[in-house]
DNA sequence: TATGAATGAGAGTTCATTCAT
DNA sequence: GATGAATGAACTCTCATTCAT
């Protein structure tokens, strides 16, 4: 991709994180890339257009780490613990980008476009879910319940860790009583 | 409380609730409320002051509607029950609110102050937590990592009933669900 | 009507005519005027509005300019001659101002609004102009054909008068030379 | 001339005709002929200079249009007839650019290099009505006070034949009404 | 010659806050 | 205490023009 457009997309989540995006004005977002103002819409349309793209890059910057080392033939639960592992790590370790990508998706600025690309590169997790439904191993229950308890619980686990600074084997510690407590609550 | 500052709080809510708070000027909230621009300044020195009073507001309701009826005697399990039950219906029948205050929370825009006087109002959240700890009915985590969980579920079965209108039967079938795996997870 | 508002219709007829209203910035009108940028806009919506409301003012010191002494009862010549008068002596002698409206009639920046107004306040004009076909003194033509034709050799009279600066007693020769062809054109 | 000149000029056309020359940027216009936007400003050092170089093409092709089949050696009258007729054809014909070259008249936006260039291709016109003079058919009156009543009873003429959608057997009428009109106000 | 990304001044408009009444 | 007109800095976005390739 473009190198300004990456620079502006870095920019953006700097700022973004640092100062929320309704108060980052588009000109600090272009002196902060190096760049124009101008020139930062001719990669993004618009602000809100920008603001989609930074999510985007997040989230794909998200599935990258989540997915490094995934083993996509390992059984349901070897399978969803890679995950946990990896989401929680990603979250502690890039918080700033990790709650920026929870703003995001809260704040009702996301387009159509933008969700729907989004759940296309979701279906990993789709797939190990509906394994798990197939082989009888989880509760019986709605699947986007389902899926919302999971990934309310890895945020609770997420902001908890950084909150309170939990790291190394307090971390490993905590992750290993997080899957307990998913585990004994949507496991038959 | 005086009547005015009732009225713009009322107005504040409803317009942030349908628009977001950064996009609703305090112009238009003070003619919602049918008062003067300046009169809104009166009552609250700025607009982020407004904000954080709104947020009081509602946590009072809230609070008020979770504790109706609470059995303070009963045991840890009937009284999370309980605070369960009533949060959910709060949650769903005035998700406007309920949402609201979720957003304000994750917005970065609450003050020390208000934040302090919030956990004041939960300490009873507290007590049946803490009951619980002691008596060894819950597995052994830290406390703040426990209500996290707690308000996470919550949090993700409020928006789960509103976002696919289950009602009803329906509903308290979710409830029970809901409680089934909370429970599971976190008793010894 | 109000004061600022008055200063801020008389600084964008000013400037409108100096420079055109695409050249002439907001603030600049607003600096113009004496006032805040921010205080045009309480009066007038956007710039359009403005606009609008420039040419109807424009329009209405011109009403008021012919009108004055307007024989109401007289014969239709004697009518249409002193609309002629006044209206040369109206282009002539404020050039800047009748330039002005024709630009803004032309350049489709009126609201509908605007022109179904401006035709309320010309009714006096469409009066004689019915008086002369319902007595046969004109040809036989459509009204709005007619109406065309005055306006037109109006408009390349006042042009030719400010672009030669003909004046006084040349001026007056004009306007009889001007009635003369206009009458033996239209007149049966 | 150039190809890409004459691609520039052409879209210039469409797009000031479509919607407006002060809102149509330059980049739109090098898209719409299908260059680059710098290769514009190699045929044309300034959208000034692109416009002024539209009005000089309209004008071209105007009379083109007028002068197809001119009678040079024929009377006065003949030669005026034929100049209305041809005229009228073509603003009801090509409207669009009949309209845009008196909206750059009115602009202020012509060069005075253009304005030159303009007149001296209207010497033909000079030269039927000088003729007029010199053979004392024409009322006595200034010759550029003559041409301003000419060509603004034709461009009155124009207008409400486009307005109106005069066509074929009314439209020949009109232009029998229109040069009587003129005749008999201008004719001795 | 042709390109089109980069520029940055400048546009219209918004809005939290003030203050004379 | 109540009012609402006035403020002006700050915002997003545009676009004629340049210039390295």
């Amino acid at each position: 991709m473009n190198d300004k457009k990456q620079q502006l997309l870095k920019a953006s989540i700097e700022l973004f994180a640092a100062e929320g995006f309704w108060n980052t004005p588009t000109a600090k977002i272009a002196r902060h890339a190096g760049v124009a103002t101008g020139t930062l819409f001719n990669y993004f349309p618009s602000k809100d257009a920008l603001i989609n793209a930074v999510y985007v890059e997040l989230k794909h910057e998200w599935r990258e780490h989540v997915l490094a080392g995934y083993p996509e033939e390992a059984d349901v639960k070897s399978r969803l613990e890679h995950i946990w592992f990896r989401n929680i790590d990603w979250g502690v370790n890039h918080f700033d980008h990790y709650s920026l990508t929870e703003q995001l998706r809260m704040a009702d600025v996301l387009s159509d476009e933008t969700i729907r690309h989004q759940n296309e590169e979701l279906t990993f997790l789709y797939k190990v879910v509906c394994d798990g439904f197939d082989q009888a191993i989880f509760k019986e229950m709605d699947i986007d319940y389902f899926n919302r308890i999971v990934l309310a619980e890895l945020d609770a686990t997420v902001r908890y860790a950084v909150a309170f600074e939990i790291k190394d084997m307090a971390l490993t510690k905590l992750i290993m009583t997080s899957i307990d407590i998913l585990w004994n609550g949507i496991a038959r």
